[in-house]
DNA sequence: TTGTAGGCGTTATCAT
DNA sequence: ATGATAACGCCTACAA
């Protein structure tokens, strides 16, 4: 094993305590045992241990942050964002992967109530009751990351349906009238920020007075591969659409993968616009228009609100943080 | 706060030692009193604390993954691999992102130090003799997921040569013999994996004897900004190039993002393969031929036999995987 | 300025 | 089958 404080103490010739306090640097002691033991220290190479720490200081510098996924670029983005203030702070992210309906989600409530996390981010997920009853018993911060819930519970997210409803008149202002969205399943909408992009995308629409077919929305999943399964789809039930609004890149891209397999020009034959404007968008062929969400600052902003949940031990406001359109060139006038 | 074991001895008359026993399953008490304590657990909702199990255990069912980047298909797909086996095991993932040049990387190691993790991942980083050095001292396992190292610790690679050398033959073997490639940084070389999917490209020229040209290869880093750039460079230098070899599939992407922006056809004006075969690429427009390396495959490797090494306190072998040609669009006969 | 001792929540050893 | 109690490594009154 490692060595202890003891063997500081020991070998400095000193309490614990006094170790303890330099350590800490609480003061009550003359510079020379501080140099003594300091020296010491670094002599012994001794490093504290968390553990007993946590123990006694009930602070374990660590948070617990649930993702539906880790393979997509805005879980990848949220990560790193809030990788980056936790290490500024001096702590670090058990990364937690709850797969697709949650399935591991309770399981890892549960461990992370063992390991006594200090606070939790749960990032695009419904916040179903089970999950917000058990953490409200865990007694610890909960910051949601893109994610509505019907408990009070702060949240970080994006006006979805306000860029839902830029995205869509971005569309309908470069003269398409023959509108399709995708979205993503209806049995994840509740709480998911689906509902608003679709109703964004509605509004816009009627706005604009273009008449509504509910046909011209098809509701898949959320990966690259279930946009070109439900472009397909959309394609088979509407035969004139000129525009379509992807609910996110991930289904873009997969729209733009389909479009090439189906020999249809992008943006000659049909215009598509994404949402999140994910890193990848700026790459595609052509680079796919979005509307950038800034995630990364949600997450900072997540992270932030985390951590002086943490320290404060207070309540935070929820945020809403804006939204911008990008263009590029997957859009084209019609 | 919560609960403890004393809380739960006290209700159900009894000593901690039977409740701790009892929460083991050791053994060495009647049916009565188990499910007499049991209850008072449920009632009680009392969930021991890791914490201090971690402190008499010296066992934190933690372990850290140091990964250079967040953001790559690459990373996410170690993560993944690894989150999985490690919830299997019961143990959860402390991510730490090193950032380029493991800028944060000895201070994450102290940061693991101090937390006193289980064991330790390291993916596609450079084991430097500074971190090694401190890891020794950690005196906690490590295995190296995807990088060389010259130091005795064992690794879970792909053959980088041969993957190499198949890629490029399939390129020369398509009848290209104007060939470039793209690599990573030569800082970033030693013991990385750049070496030798170099020295595979070289190998196979070579061997098909054709003559080798120093400035067909060109060196930047490895994302797709970087690919964009390093392929423009390269197309400067060469005016004659029929096909490309990136040296990962980012690289590769770039490239083919490179291409649409300078008006070059993929595969008909020039043929591209990129290495990794990352979900990404059978999306791209045209889907970009690969080499697949398994890395879901050796992540979870990686990830029993760090477990493996926890649990029974033993050295291991390293290992490499297979991999194998992905043919897709982006490469055609010259 | 410094030391002593009890406590944090478990586990494990030794009795009974 | 069960209970006392020391120990894990650190912090923090309280005392000196």
């Amino acid at each position: 094993m490692a060595y202890t404080i003891k063997d500081v103490a020991k070998r400095a010739n000193v309490s614990t305590a006094t170790v303890s306090r330099i350590l800490n640097d609480l003061g009550g002691y003359s510079d020379k045992t501080k140099v003594k033991v300091l020296d010491v220290i670094q002599e012994l190479e001794y490093f504290p241990s968390g553990i007993a720490r946590g123990l006694t200081n009930n602070r374990t510098h660590t948070i617990g942050v649930l993702v539906p996924n880790l393979t997509s670029s805005l879980i990848a983005e949220f990560l790193t964002g809030i990788e980056s203030v936790a290490h500024e702070v001096g702590s670090s992210i058990i990364v937690c992967h709850t797969e697709s309906q949650g399935i591991k989600t309770m399981k890892y409530l549960q461990l992370l109530h063992e390991k006594r996390i200090d606070g939790l981010i749960i990032a695009s997920t419904v916040l179903k009751k089970e999950y917000y009853d058990y953490i409200v018993k865990m007694d610890v911060p909960l910051v949601l990351l893109s994610a509505y819930s019907e408990f009070p519970v702060p949240y970080v997210m994006a006006n979805d349906y306000q860029a839902a409803y830029s995205a869509t008149k971005h569309l309908i202002q470069n003269g398409h009238s023959k509108l399709g969205m995708i979205s993503g399943n209806k049995e994840e909408w509740i709480a998911g920020n689906a509902i608003p992009r679709v109703e964004g995308f509605k509004r816009a629409i009627s706005d604009f007075n273009i008449p509504i077919d509910d046909r011209c929305i098809e509701y898949g999943r959320f990966s690259i591969e279930d946009g070109i399964k439900s472009f397909k789809q959309l394609l088979n039930q509407n035969h004139d659409l000129t525009a379509i609004f992807a609910e996110n890149d991930e289904i873009g891209i997969g729209v733009l993968s389909a479009a090439f397999e189906l020999g249809i020009s992008v943006p000659k034959d049909i215009s598509v616009i994404g949402m999140d404007d994910i890193n990848l968008c700026k790459f595609m062929t052509p680079p796919l228009s979005s509307v950038s969400l800034s995630h990364n600052e949600m997450a900072k902003k997540a992270a932030k609100m985390i951590f002086k949940m943490i320290e404060t031990n207070s309540k935070m406001e929820s945020c809403i943080l804006s939204h911008q359109l990008v263009e590029r060139q997957s859009v084209r006038s019609h």
